[in-house]
DNA sequence: CAGAATCGAGAGCACCGCTCTCGTTTTCTA
DNA sequence: TAGAAAACGAGAGCGGTGCTCTCGATTCTG
Protein backbone atom coordinates (compact mmCIF):
# COMPACT_ATOMS: atom_id res chain seq x y z
CA UNK A 1 0.00 0.00 0.00
CA UNK A 2 2.39 2.42 1.19
CA UNK A 3 4.63 0.92 -1.56
CA UNK A 4 1.39 1.21 -4.56
CA UNK A 5 1.07 5.21 -2.71
CA UNK A 6 4.92 6.00 -3.75
CA UNK A 7 4.80 4.24 -6.75
CA UNK A 8 1.73 6.05 -7.87
CA UNK A 9 3.25 9.04 -6.60
CA UNK A 10 6.21 8.93 -8.29
CA UNK A 11 4.47 8.14 -11.30
CA UNK A 12 2.60 11.13 -11.47
CA UNK A 13 5.92 12.84 -11.09
CA UNK A 14 7.92 10.72 -12.76
CA UNK A 15 5.61 11.10 -16.17
CA UNK A 16 5.49 14.92 -15.64
CA UNK A 17 9.33 14.92 -15.39
CA UNK A 18 9.69 12.96 -18.26
CA UNK A 19 7.00 14.84 -20.32
CA UNK A 20 8.63 18.35 -19.49
CA UNK A 21 12.20 17.38 -20.24
CA UNK A 22 10.77 14.97 -23.67
CA UNK A 23 8.83 18.63 -24.51
CA UNK A 24 12.20 20.80 -24.20
CA UNK A 25 14.07 17.93 -25.70
CA UNK A 26 11.41 17.84 -28.85
CA UNK A 27 11.49 22.04 -28.64
CA UNK A 28 15.15 22.08 -29.12
CA UNK A 29 15.04 19.61 -31.84
CA UNK A 30 12.31 21.64 -33.90
CA UNK A 31 14.80 25.12 -33.08
CA UNK A 32 17.39 23.80 -34.46
CA UNK A 33 15.50 21.98 -37.93
CA UNK A 34 12.98 24.84 -38.12
CA UNK A 35 13.88 27.76 -36.50
CA UNK A 36 12.33 29.89 -33.69
CA UNK A 37 9.32 30.88 -35.61
CA UNK A 38 8.88 27.33 -37.22
CA UNK A 39 8.53 26.09 -33.68
CA UNK A 40 5.34 24.59 -33.46
CA UNK A 41 3.35 23.57 -29.85
CA UNK A 42 0.97 21.40 -32.45
CA UNK A 43 4.62 19.63 -34.39
CA UNK A 44 6.04 18.81 -30.78
CA UNK A 45 2.62 16.92 -29.85
CA UNK A 46 2.56 15.06 -32.74
CA UNK A 47 6.07 13.85 -32.66
CA UNK A 48 5.12 13.13 -28.67
CA UNK A 49 2.14 11.23 -29.59
CA UNK A 50 -0.16 12.70 -28.04
CA UNK A 51 -2.71 16.05 -29.49
CA UNK A 52 -2.07 19.26 -29.72
CA UNK A 53 -4.74 20.64 -26.31
CA UNK A 54 -2.59 18.23 -24.10
CA UNK A 55 0.87 19.88 -24.20
CA UNK A 56 -0.92 22.84 -22.70
CA UNK A 57 -0.63 21.14 -19.44
CA UNK A 58 2.89 20.99 -19.47
CA UNK A 59 3.55 24.46 -21.04
CA UNK A 60 1.48 27.31 -20.79
CA UNK A 61 2.17 28.66 -24.35
CA UNK A 62 4.07 28.83 -27.21
CA UNK A 63 5.94 31.81 -25.97
CA UNK A 64 6.76 30.37 -22.97
CA UNK A 65 8.91 27.34 -24.51
CA UNK A 66 10.26 29.79 -26.32
CA UNK A 67 11.17 31.97 -23.05
CA UNK A 68 12.13 28.43 -21.81
CA UNK A 69 14.89 27.43 -24.62
CA UNK A 70 16.17 30.66 -24.51
CA UNK A 71 17.20 30.93 -21.65
CA UNK A 72 18.77 27.17 -21.69
CA UNK A 73 20.38 28.53 -25.04
CA UNK A 74 22.03 31.46 -23.21
CA UNK A 75 22.89 28.96 -20.38
CA UNK A 76 24.64 26.29 -22.64
CA UNK A 77 26.88 29.44 -24.25
CA UNK A 78 27.94 30.99 -21.56
CA UNK A 79 29.22 27.79 -19.89
CA UNK A 80 30.77 26.78 -23.40
CA UNK A 81 32.21 29.82 -23.30
CA UNK A 82 33.10 30.28 -19.16
CA UNK A 83 34.90 26.53 -19.84
CA UNK A 84 37.06 27.73 -22.80
CA UNK A 85 37.94 30.26 -20.45
CA UNK A 86 38.93 28.77 -17.71
CA UNK A 87 40.84 26.18 -19.95
CA UNK A 88 43.63 29.06 -20.55
CA UNK A 89 46.00 30.18 -17.51
CA UNK A 90 44.44 33.53 -16.12
CA UNK A 91 47.38 35.59 -16.38
CA UNK A 92 46.83 34.92 -20.26
CA UNK A 93 44.32 37.50 -20.81
CA UNK A 94 44.67 37.57 -24.55
CA UNK A 95 44.66 33.73 -24.98
CA UNK A 96 41.79 33.48 -22.66
CA UNK A 97 39.69 36.32 -24.62
CA UNK A 98 40.90 34.72 -27.69
CA UNK A 99 39.47 31.30 -26.36
CA UNK A 100 36.33 32.83 -25.10
CA UNK A 101 35.61 34.18 -28.59
CA UNK A 102 36.14 30.87 -30.38
CA UNK A 103 34.35 28.93 -27.98
CA UNK A 104 31.17 31.28 -28.70
CA UNK A 105 32.07 30.80 -32.62
CA UNK A 106 32.00 26.98 -32.25
CA UNK A 107 29.07 27.28 -30.05
CA UNK A 108 27.05 29.24 -33.18
CA UNK A 109 28.58 27.34 -36.07
CA UNK A 110 27.08 23.91 -34.08
CA UNK A 111 23.38 25.70 -33.87
CA UNK A 112 22.82 28.34 -36.04
CA UNK A 113 18.91 28.17 -34.78
CA UNK A 114 19.80 28.21 -31.29
CA UNK A 115 22.32 31.57 -32.32
CA UNK A 116 19.71 33.14 -34.14
CA UNK A 117 17.27 32.69 -31.09
CA UNK A 118 19.78 34.74 -29.04
CA UNK A 119 20.95 36.81 -31.05
CA UNK A 120 19.58 37.16 -34.38
CA UNK A 121 16.37 39.04 -35.13
CA UNK A 122 13.63 38.82 -32.53
CA UNK A 123 10.80 36.67 -33.19
CA UNK A 124 7.81 38.79 -34.21
CA UNK A 125 5.13 39.05 -31.35
CA UNK A 126 7.24 37.44 -28.54
CA UNK A 127 9.54 39.64 -26.12
CA UNK A 128 11.62 37.31 -23.95
CA UNK A 129 10.75 38.18 -20.32
CA UNK A 130 13.51 40.27 -18.89
CA UNK A 131 13.56 39.27 -15.49
CA UNK A 132 14.40 35.61 -17.27
CA UNK A 133 16.54 36.44 -19.66
CA UNK A 134 18.82 39.28 -18.70
CA UNK A 135 21.24 37.31 -15.93
CA UNK A 136 21.81 34.48 -17.92
CA UNK A 137 21.75 36.78 -21.18
CA UNK A 138 24.63 39.04 -20.14
CA UNK A 139 26.90 35.96 -18.69
CA UNK A 140 29.10 36.02 -21.70
CA UNK A 141 29.67 39.86 -22.18
CA UNK A 142 30.18 40.01 -18.70
CA UNK A 143 33.07 37.50 -18.45
CA UNK A 144 34.73 39.33 -21.42
CA UNK A 145 34.65 42.43 -19.32
CA UNK A 146 36.29 40.94 -16.41
CA UNK A 147 39.07 39.47 -18.34
CA UNK A 148 39.74 43.39 -19.97
CA UNK A 149 39.45 44.32 -16.67
CA UNK A 150 41.80 42.20 -15.07
CA UNK A 151 43.96 42.52 -18.10
CA UNK A 152 44.20 46.26 -17.91
CA UNK A 153 44.62 45.99 -13.75
CA UNK A 154 47.95 43.98 -14.91
CA UNK A 155 49.03 46.96 -17.13
CA UNK A 156 48.99 44.62 -20.12
CA UNK A 157 46.40 46.60 -22.07
CA UNK A 158 47.62 49.27 -23.86
CA UNK A 159 44.81 51.62 -25.33
CA UNK A 160 45.23 55.67 -25.90
CA UNK A 161 42.08 57.31 -24.61
CA UNK A 162 39.37 58.31 -27.15
CA UNK A 163 37.49 61.08 -26.75
CA UNK A 164 33.87 60.33 -24.94
CA UNK A 165 30.80 62.10 -25.18
CA UNK A 166 29.70 63.35 -21.74
CA UNK A 167 26.15 60.86 -22.10
CA UNK A 168 28.81 57.72 -23.27
CA UNK A 169 30.97 58.75 -20.15
CA UNK A 170 27.82 58.15 -18.12
CA UNK A 171 26.44 54.88 -19.37
CA UNK A 172 29.73 53.38 -19.30
CA UNK A 173 29.95 54.32 -15.68
CA UNK A 174 26.28 52.55 -14.95
CA UNK A 175 27.99 49.62 -17.20
CA UNK A 176 30.53 49.19 -14.39
CA UNK A 177 28.12 49.60 -11.98
CA UNK A 178 25.95 46.99 -13.19
CA UNK A 179 28.53 44.29 -13.53
CA UNK A 180 30.40 45.57 -10.39
CA UNK A 181 33.83 45.79 -11.96
CA UNK A 182 37.08 48.53 -12.00
CA UNK A 183 38.09 49.76 -15.08
CA UNK A 184 38.62 52.75 -17.11
CA UNK A 185 36.60 53.69 -19.56
CA UNK A 186 38.93 52.85 -22.72
CA UNK A 187 38.84 49.63 -21.60
CA UNK A 188 35.08 49.27 -21.09
CA UNK A 189 35.17 50.22 -24.65
CA UNK A 190 37.76 47.89 -25.84
CA UNK A 191 35.43 45.34 -24.49
CA UNK A 192 32.05 46.04 -25.96
CA UNK A 193 33.86 46.83 -29.06
CA UNK A 194 35.15 43.21 -28.93
CA UNK A 195 31.96 41.71 -28.06
CA UNK A 196 30.46 43.71 -31.02
CA UNK A 197 33.18 42.50 -33.18
CA UNK A 198 32.75 39.04 -31.99
CA UNK A 199 28.64 38.86 -32.46
CA UNK A 200 29.12 41.02 -35.72
CA UNK A 201 31.42 38.35 -37.07
CA UNK A 202 29.63 35.57 -35.91
CA UNK A 203 26.24 36.43 -37.24
CA UNK A 204 27.54 37.29 -40.75
CA UNK A 205 29.10 33.73 -41.13
CA UNK A 206 26.13 32.03 -39.29
CA UNK A 207 23.03 33.98 -40.94
CA UNK A 208 25.18 33.37 -44.21
CA UNK A 209 25.68 37.12 -45.44
CA UNK A 210 29.24 35.92 -46.64
CA UNK A 211 27.51 33.70 -49.47
CA UNK A 212 27.90 30.38 -49.80
CA UNK A 213 30.74 29.48 -51.01
CA UNK A 214 32.96 32.65 -50.34
CA UNK A 215 34.84 31.41 -47.72
CA UNK A 216 36.79 27.94 -47.29
CA UNK A 217 38.10 28.90 -43.77
CA UNK A 218 35.94 31.09 -42.14
CA UNK A 219 37.55 30.22 -38.83
CA UNK A 220 40.54 31.68 -39.81
CA UNK A 221 38.77 34.82 -40.69
CA UNK A 222 36.96 34.96 -37.30
CA UNK A 223 40.78 34.48 -35.83
CA UNK A 224 42.04 37.62 -37.87
CA UNK A 225 38.84 39.94 -37.19
CA UNK A 226 39.26 38.59 -33.22
CA UNK A 227 43.06 39.53 -32.98
CA UNK A 228 42.44 43.16 -34.58
CA UNK A 229 40.13 43.64 -32.01
CA UNK A 230 41.99 42.47 -29.39
CA UNK A 231 45.34 44.73 -30.71
CA UNK A 232 45.28 47.04 -27.63
CA UNK A 233 46.10 43.77 -25.54
CA UNK A 234 49.40 42.81 -25.14
CA UNK A 235 50.83 39.30 -26.01
CA UNK A 236 51.22 37.25 -22.94
CA UNK A 237 54.55 34.83 -22.99
CA UNK A 238 54.19 31.94 -25.23
CA UNK A 239 50.35 32.91 -25.63
CA UNK B 1 -13.33 56.48 -79.32
CA UNK B 2 -9.18 56.52 -79.55
CA UNK B 3 -9.44 58.22 -76.12
CA UNK B 4 -12.00 55.37 -74.55
CA UNK B 5 -9.37 52.52 -75.87
CA UNK B 6 -6.63 55.30 -74.41
CA UNK B 7 -8.26 55.30 -71.06
CA UNK B 8 -9.30 52.05 -71.12
CA UNK B 9 -5.38 50.59 -72.10
CA UNK B 10 -4.16 52.81 -69.47
CA UNK B 11 -7.24 51.55 -66.75
CA UNK B 12 -5.87 48.55 -66.65
CA UNK B 13 -2.11 49.32 -66.73
CA UNK B 14 -2.59 52.23 -64.06
CA UNK B 15 -4.46 50.05 -61.92
CA UNK B 16 -2.23 47.50 -62.36
CA UNK B 17 0.57 49.54 -61.42
CA UNK B 18 -1.13 50.97 -58.31
CA UNK B 19 -1.92 47.85 -57.33
CA UNK B 20 1.14 46.71 -56.97
CA UNK B 21 3.09 49.59 -55.52
CA UNK B 22 0.03 49.78 -53.06
CA UNK B 23 0.83 46.00 -51.93
CA UNK B 24 4.71 46.67 -51.62
CA UNK B 25 3.65 50.12 -49.61
CA UNK B 26 1.39 47.41 -47.65
CA UNK B 27 3.94 45.16 -47.75
CA UNK B 28 6.45 47.54 -45.70
CA UNK B 29 4.15 48.60 -43.77
CA UNK B 30 3.29 45.24 -42.25
CA UNK B 31 7.07 44.81 -41.99
CA UNK B 32 7.73 47.60 -39.66
CA UNK B 33 4.73 46.43 -37.81
CA UNK B 34 4.15 42.61 -37.81
CA UNK B 35 8.51 41.61 -38.74
CA UNK B 36 9.24 39.48 -41.50
CA UNK B 37 7.43 36.42 -40.31
CA UNK B 38 4.67 38.28 -39.27
CA UNK B 39 4.08 39.38 -43.14
CA UNK B 40 0.56 38.06 -44.03
CA UNK B 41 -0.67 38.39 -47.55
CA UNK B 42 -4.38 37.45 -45.97
CA UNK B 43 -3.36 40.83 -43.93
CA UNK B 44 -2.48 43.02 -46.80
CA UNK B 45 -5.30 41.43 -48.61
CA UNK B 46 -8.05 42.93 -45.71
CA UNK B 47 -5.90 46.51 -45.84
CA UNK B 48 -6.26 46.12 -49.25
CA UNK B 49 -10.10 45.75 -49.36
CA UNK B 50 -10.05 42.66 -51.58
CA UNK B 51 -10.34 39.21 -51.09
CA UNK B 52 -7.29 37.22 -50.05
CA UNK B 53 -7.09 35.66 -53.42
CA UNK B 54 -7.05 38.73 -55.28
CA UNK B 55 -3.35 39.54 -54.30
CA UNK B 56 -1.75 36.38 -55.49
CA UNK B 57 -2.83 37.94 -58.94
CA UNK B 58 -0.14 40.57 -58.20
CA UNK B 59 2.52 38.76 -56.21
CA UNK B 60 3.10 34.79 -56.58
CA UNK B 61 3.50 34.27 -53.20
CA UNK B 62 4.06 35.16 -49.71
CA UNK B 63 7.77 34.61 -50.15
CA UNK B 64 7.71 36.48 -53.59
CA UNK B 65 6.95 39.56 -52.00
CA UNK B 66 9.26 39.02 -49.46
CA UNK B 67 11.77 39.04 -51.77
CA UNK B 68 10.72 42.22 -53.71
CA UNK B 69 11.40 44.13 -50.00
CA UNK B 70 14.24 42.30 -49.66
CA UNK B 71 15.67 43.75 -52.99
CA UNK B 72 14.45 47.18 -51.93
CA UNK B 73 15.40 47.42 -48.77
CA UNK B 74 19.01 46.23 -49.76
CA UNK B 75 18.88 49.07 -52.43
CA UNK B 76 17.36 51.34 -49.98
CA UNK B 77 20.25 51.05 -47.77
CA UNK B 78 23.22 50.85 -50.31
CA UNK B 79 21.93 54.05 -51.52
CA UNK B 80 21.60 55.78 -47.75
CA UNK B 81 25.36 54.61 -47.37
CA UNK B 82 26.41 55.61 -50.64
CA UNK B 83 24.87 59.15 -50.48
CA UNK B 84 26.52 59.79 -47.15
CA UNK B 85 29.95 58.90 -48.13
CA UNK B 86 29.75 60.92 -51.32
CA UNK B 87 29.13 63.95 -49.15
CA UNK B 88 32.61 63.49 -48.05
CA UNK B 89 35.69 64.72 -50.01
CA UNK B 90 37.15 61.88 -51.84
CA UNK B 91 40.58 61.81 -50.14
CA UNK B 92 39.27 61.96 -46.84
CA UNK B 93 38.80 58.08 -46.32
CA UNK B 94 38.56 57.70 -42.81
CA UNK B 95 35.72 60.30 -42.71
CA UNK B 96 34.37 58.51 -45.42
CA UNK B 97 34.14 55.04 -43.94
CA UNK B 98 33.08 57.13 -40.66
CA UNK B 99 30.06 58.43 -42.59
CA UNK B 100 28.88 55.13 -43.72
CA UNK B 101 28.85 52.97 -41.18
CA UNK B 102 26.91 56.06 -39.11
CA UNK B 103 24.82 55.79 -42.30
CA UNK B 104 24.38 52.27 -41.85
CA UNK B 105 23.17 52.93 -38.37
CA UNK B 106 20.89 55.47 -38.80
CA UNK B 107 19.16 53.42 -41.49
CA UNK B 108 18.37 50.80 -39.21
CA UNK B 109 17.59 52.63 -36.50
CA UNK B 110 14.29 54.18 -38.42
CA UNK B 111 13.43 51.02 -39.11
CA UNK B 112 14.53 47.63 -37.41
CA UNK B 113 12.35 45.52 -39.02
CA UNK B 114 14.00 46.02 -42.14
CA UNK B 115 17.13 45.68 -40.46
CA UNK B 116 16.50 42.14 -39.30
CA UNK B 117 15.44 41.07 -42.80
CA UNK B 118 18.63 42.21 -43.99
CA UNK B 119 21.03 41.17 -40.87
CA UNK B 120 19.04 39.09 -38.74
CA UNK B 121 17.62 35.45 -38.36
CA UNK B 122 16.74 34.01 -41.62
CA UNK B 123 13.16 33.98 -41.79
CA UNK B 124 12.25 30.15 -41.57
CA UNK B 125 11.56 27.80 -44.21
CA UNK B 126 12.13 31.43 -46.66
CA UNK B 127 15.87 31.35 -48.78
CA UNK B 128 16.24 34.46 -51.00
CA UNK B 129 17.22 33.64 -54.12
CA UNK B 130 20.85 34.49 -54.52
CA UNK B 131 20.25 35.75 -58.33
CA UNK B 132 18.03 38.42 -57.01
CA UNK B 133 19.64 39.72 -53.43
CA UNK B 134 23.52 39.30 -53.84
CA UNK B 135 24.55 42.17 -56.28
CA UNK B 136 21.92 44.57 -53.92
CA UNK B 137 23.11 42.93 -50.50
CA UNK B 138 26.85 43.35 -51.52
CA UNK B 139 26.62 46.81 -52.67
CA UNK B 140 27.37 48.71 -48.81
CA UNK B 141 30.32 45.80 -48.30
CA UNK B 142 32.09 46.84 -51.59
CA UNK B 143 31.93 50.64 -51.16
CA UNK B 144 33.77 49.90 -48.19
CA UNK B 145 36.40 47.66 -49.67
CA UNK B 146 36.79 49.80 -52.28
CA UNK B 147 36.89 53.00 -49.83
CA UNK B 148 39.76 50.71 -48.07
CA UNK B 149 41.28 50.05 -50.99
CA UNK B 150 42.10 53.86 -52.27
CA UNK B 151 42.75 54.62 -48.72
CA UNK B 152 45.82 51.90 -48.87
CA UNK B 153 46.79 53.15 -52.61
CA UNK B 154 46.83 56.89 -51.21
CA UNK B 155 49.41 55.66 -48.47
CA UNK B 156 47.16 56.19 -45.50
CA UNK B 157 46.62 53.38 -44.03
CA UNK B 158 49.38 51.51 -41.38
CA UNK B 159 48.79 47.62 -40.40
CA UNK B 160 50.96 45.53 -39.99
CA UNK B 161 50.61 42.57 -42.08
CA UNK B 162 48.66 39.61 -39.50
CA UNK B 163 50.10 36.10 -40.35
CA UNK B 164 47.14 34.62 -42.70
CA UNK B 165 46.55 30.84 -43.09
CA UNK B 166 47.19 29.39 -46.55
CA UNK B 167 43.06 29.32 -46.98
CA UNK B 168 42.51 32.42 -45.94
CA UNK B 169 44.94 33.63 -48.14
CA UNK B 170 43.23 31.98 -51.32
CA UNK B 171 39.96 33.28 -49.94
CA UNK B 172 40.82 36.67 -49.61
CA UNK B 173 41.95 36.35 -53.20
CA UNK B 174 38.76 35.44 -54.20
CA UNK B 175 36.97 38.12 -53.20
CA UNK B 176 39.45 40.62 -54.28
CA UNK B 177 38.44 39.15 -57.40
CA UNK B 178 35.04 39.14 -56.94
CA UNK B 179 34.46 42.78 -56.31
CA UNK B 180 37.44 43.64 -59.03
CA UNK B 181 39.51 45.94 -57.01
CA UNK B 182 43.21 45.94 -55.53
CA UNK B 183 44.60 45.85 -51.84
CA UNK B 184 46.76 43.77 -49.66
CA UNK B 185 45.33 41.10 -47.69
CA UNK B 186 45.91 43.03 -44.52
CA UNK B 187 43.97 46.00 -45.87
CA UNK B 188 41.20 44.02 -46.95
CA UNK B 189 41.19 42.30 -43.29
CA UNK B 190 40.56 45.63 -41.83
CA UNK B 191 37.89 46.12 -44.06
CA UNK B 192 35.88 43.26 -43.50
CA UNK B 193 36.51 43.90 -40.10
CA UNK B 194 35.12 46.90 -39.65
CA UNK B 195 32.16 45.35 -41.46
CA UNK B 196 31.83 42.56 -38.93
CA UNK B 197 32.02 45.03 -36.04
CA UNK B 198 29.84 47.87 -38.05
CA UNK B 199 27.18 45.26 -38.27
CA UNK B 200 27.58 43.83 -35.44
CA UNK B 201 27.15 47.01 -32.66
CA UNK B 202 24.51 47.56 -34.88
CA UNK B 203 22.61 44.75 -34.55
CA UNK B 204 22.88 44.58 -30.82
CA UNK B 205 21.50 48.25 -30.23
CA UNK B 206 18.71 47.36 -32.90
CA UNK B 207 17.79 44.03 -31.54
CA UNK B 208 17.76 45.27 -28.26
CA UNK B 209 20.68 43.03 -26.48
CA UNK B 210 22.30 46.38 -24.94
CA UNK B 211 18.95 45.94 -22.78
CA UNK B 212 16.15 48.29 -22.48
CA UNK B 213 17.68 51.69 -20.89
CA UNK B 214 21.35 50.69 -20.57
CA UNK B 215 22.75 53.29 -23.33
CA UNK B 216 21.04 57.14 -23.69
CA UNK B 217 23.40 58.08 -25.83
CA UNK B 218 23.62 54.63 -27.98
CA UNK B 219 25.55 56.31 -31.66
CA UNK B 220 28.20 57.75 -29.03
CA UNK B 221 28.97 53.99 -28.36
CA UNK B 222 28.73 52.99 -31.66
CA UNK B 223 31.04 55.73 -32.87
CA UNK B 224 33.98 54.65 -30.63
CA UNK B 225 33.37 51.08 -31.60
CA UNK B 226 34.22 52.42 -35.54
CA UNK B 227 36.88 54.34 -34.58
CA UNK B 228 38.56 51.51 -32.64
CA UNK B 229 37.85 49.53 -35.68
CA UNK B 230 39.05 52.34 -38.13
CA UNK B 231 42.59 52.72 -36.14
CA UNK B 232 44.79 52.21 -39.14
CA UNK B 233 43.09 54.20 -41.04
CA UNK B 234 45.34 57.43 -40.79
CA UNK B 235 43.03 60.80 -39.93
CA UNK B 236 42.96 63.32 -43.05
CA UNK B 237 43.44 66.59 -42.03
CA UNK B 238 40.49 68.60 -40.68
CA UNK B 239 38.76 64.83 -40.77
C1' DC C 1 -12.82 4.89 -0.02
C1' DA C 2 -14.71 9.07 -1.50
C1' DG C 3 -13.53 13.67 -3.06
C1' DA C 4 -10.15 16.36 -5.41
C1' DA C 5 -6.66 17.08 -8.58
C1' DT C 6 -4.71 15.88 -12.92
C1' DC C 7 -4.66 14.18 -17.37
C1' DG C 8 -5.55 13.10 -22.66
C1' DA C 9 -8.83 13.41 -26.24
C1' DG C 10 -11.65 15.94 -29.08
C1' DA C 11 -14.29 19.73 -30.92
C1' DG C 12 -14.08 24.35 -32.01
C1' DC C 13 -12.46 29.32 -33.02
C1' DA C 14 -9.78 32.46 -35.66
C1' DC C 15 -5.83 32.87 -38.21
C1' DC C 16 -2.35 31.55 -41.98
C1' DG C 17 -0.63 30.33 -47.30
C1' DC C 18 -2.28 28.79 -51.30
C1' DT C 19 -5.39 26.67 -55.14
C1' DC C 20 -9.33 26.28 -57.82
C1' DT C 21 -13.60 27.67 -60.02
C1' DC C 22 -16.89 30.90 -61.63
C1' DG C 23 -19.01 34.93 -63.39
C1' DT C 24 -17.71 39.73 -64.76
C1' DT C 25 -15.02 43.24 -66.88
C1' DT C 26 -11.52 44.88 -69.79
C1' DT C 27 -8.43 44.41 -73.69
C1' DC C 28 -6.91 42.70 -78.09
C1' DT C 29 -7.74 41.22 -82.74
C1' DA C 30 -9.78 39.64 -86.89
C1' DT D 1 -17.00 46.84 -84.37
C1' DA D 2 -18.08 42.33 -82.84
C1' DG D 3 -16.29 38.34 -80.93
C1' DA D 4 -12.33 35.95 -78.79
C1' DA D 5 -8.98 36.23 -75.22
C1' DA D 6 -6.99 37.81 -71.29
C1' DA D 7 -7.29 39.69 -66.70
C1' DC D 8 -9.77 40.23 -62.64
C1' DG D 9 -12.30 39.79 -57.87
C1' DA D 10 -15.07 36.86 -55.11
C1' DG D 11 -15.76 32.76 -52.83
C1' DA D 12 -15.18 28.04 -51.37
C1' DG D 13 -11.96 24.88 -49.86
C1' DC D 14 -7.51 22.29 -48.11
C1' DG D 15 -4.27 21.64 -44.61
C1' DG D 16 -1.67 24.01 -41.38
C1' DT D 17 -1.06 27.12 -36.92
C1' DG D 18 -1.95 28.71 -31.56
C1' DC D 19 -5.07 28.35 -28.17
C1' DT D 20 -9.58 27.38 -25.31
C1' DC D 21 -13.10 24.66 -23.61
C1' DT D 22 -15.50 20.49 -22.21
C1' DC D 23 -15.78 15.79 -21.01
C1' DG D 24 -14.75 11.41 -19.37
C1' DA D 25 -10.90 8.60 -17.26
C1' DT D 26 -7.12 8.09 -14.30
C1' DT D 27 -4.44 9.18 -10.27
C1' DC D 28 -3.57 11.16 -5.94
C1' DT D 29 -4.95 12.41 -1.13
C1' DG D 30 -7.29 13.18 3.17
Amino acid sequence: MCDDVLMATTTRAANRAAMESEIRRLGREHLRTYGAAGLSLRAVARDLGVVSSAVYRYVPSRDDLLTLLLVEAYSDVADSVEQAMEAVPPDRHRGRLRAATRALRAWAVDDPARWALLYGSPVPGYSAPAEQTVEPGTRVVAMLIDEVARAEADGVLQCRQQDLTAGLRSDLATIRDEFGVELSDAALVVATTLWSTAIGAVSLEVFGQYGANTFSDPAALFDVAIERALTPLAEAPRD
